[in-house]
DNA sequence: TGTACATCAGTGAACGCGCGTTCACTGATGTAC
DNA sequence: TGTACATCAGTGAACGCGCGTTCACTGATGTAC
């Protein structure tokens, strides 16, 4: 078959996603390139027309995870604003859904340890998502905080890592809970309650 | 060579303790059978007279990790108690020493997100060494609080780990003196006074 | 209109390599007689 | 006292396997003449 005009940008782009979501779920090690491009329904020679290694294609997920990561966490109702939105935020992130979907989850959950192994594009990628997030939580307190902002972050990422590594549903759960309570506080937030439908676990 | 008395068992502790090392800095994917007895002045065919498996060595060197980290950081002068030993121990742990050696680090710095992907006894040695630092975090804060204790050593973990994959020094400095402060602020410890000769980043 | 050739995303066999694991063997020393 | 054998931590060749990477090829369609 002759290809449609776009349709060698379109399987890089597919490859990537799908390469963010392994990566996010299994680690950068985690993932094979034949395994990949099964994946998305081709076969492993054709990998190098599209990347010039393994690594190159890790630094483009870096970036795509982060990306991806903005819409699912970010995106709000446009009448919210400030306090509201970061509860918005707080309750999706701390959520057993991001618990127990590390494939669509936040990359500061999954592969933080693993980027200190990783190349300077990777790395380079993953400052800028780190800097980009910080920064968009800061806009969301009640008054412009970097360090505050930073320290949120931190605290949350941790818990979701450390949520998913326990293997005791019931700590796990609390592990959430507990941080959603600690980060509202923290942040100024009124207490519990759920600014949309919180559905728990899908 | 006739053997001595304990020799085997020496040898599977020094294995145990290598390993440790390694799977704080390069992730249980990182350590490979043959490197490590190479690294003890052995050959690799020995290792299974110690070990069913790599699996079996990654639990044991799990709990050790654990072990050693408590002996690293809640070690104090034994006249020091209460908010004095919890600040100590924040020094300590978010210090630029620790960040700069994951091979002597905290688990939870380095290898939670692997957690998920490992065996049932791994997983176990993970539970017991999460409960038992909380659990001493716990008994140093002003009044019992478990859910102040896991937030806190969430956050903490969560900032060391960043901090190591920012590739820019100063903004990870930056996060460690950031989390310093807000650690403090939240356990209700004096201000950054350094409770001990501060040696940042030897 | 028909023929020859260029294009190019994707194919699949093959490569060298390091992995975890197995196993027959080594060799120094203790024990039995 | 000397000889034969048991012990056992560690050795090193070999295994099957999956990895990242290379490369000659395919085959449907567009273009040139």
């Amino acid at each position: 078959m002759r290809y449609a005009p776009d349709q060698k940008a379109e399987t890089r782009t597919r490859l990537v996603r799908e390469a963010a979501a392994r990566m996010r779920a299994l680690g950068p090690d985690g993932i094979g390139v034949a395994d990949l491009m099964r994946g998305i329904g081709l076969t492993h020679g054709g990998f190098y027309a599209h990347f010039r290694s393994k690594d190159d294609l890790i630094a483009q997920a870096v970036g795509q995870m982060f990306t991806e990561s903005r819409a699912r966490f970010d995106r709000v109702p446009e009448q919210r604003e400030g306090a509201d939105r970061l509860a918005l935020f707080v309750t999706r992130y701390l959520s057993g859904e991001h618990r127990d979907r590390p494939d669509r989850g936040c990359p500061l959950t999954s592969i933080t340890a693993d980027i200190t192994r990783q190349g300077e594009d990777a790395r380079a990628a993953f400052d800028a998502g780190v800097a980009a997030l910080t920064g968009r939580i800061d806009a969301m307190l009640p008054q412009s905080d970097p360090a505050l902002a930073a320290s949120l972050i931190n605290e949350m990422a941790g818990a979701v890592a450390l949520s998913r590594a326990v293997s005791d549903r019931a700590a796990s759960d609390q592990i959430l809970a507990a941080t959603r309570d600690a980060i509202r506080r923290r942040a100024g937030l009124p207490d519990e309650t759920c600014p949309e439908p919180c559905k728990e676990t899908p």
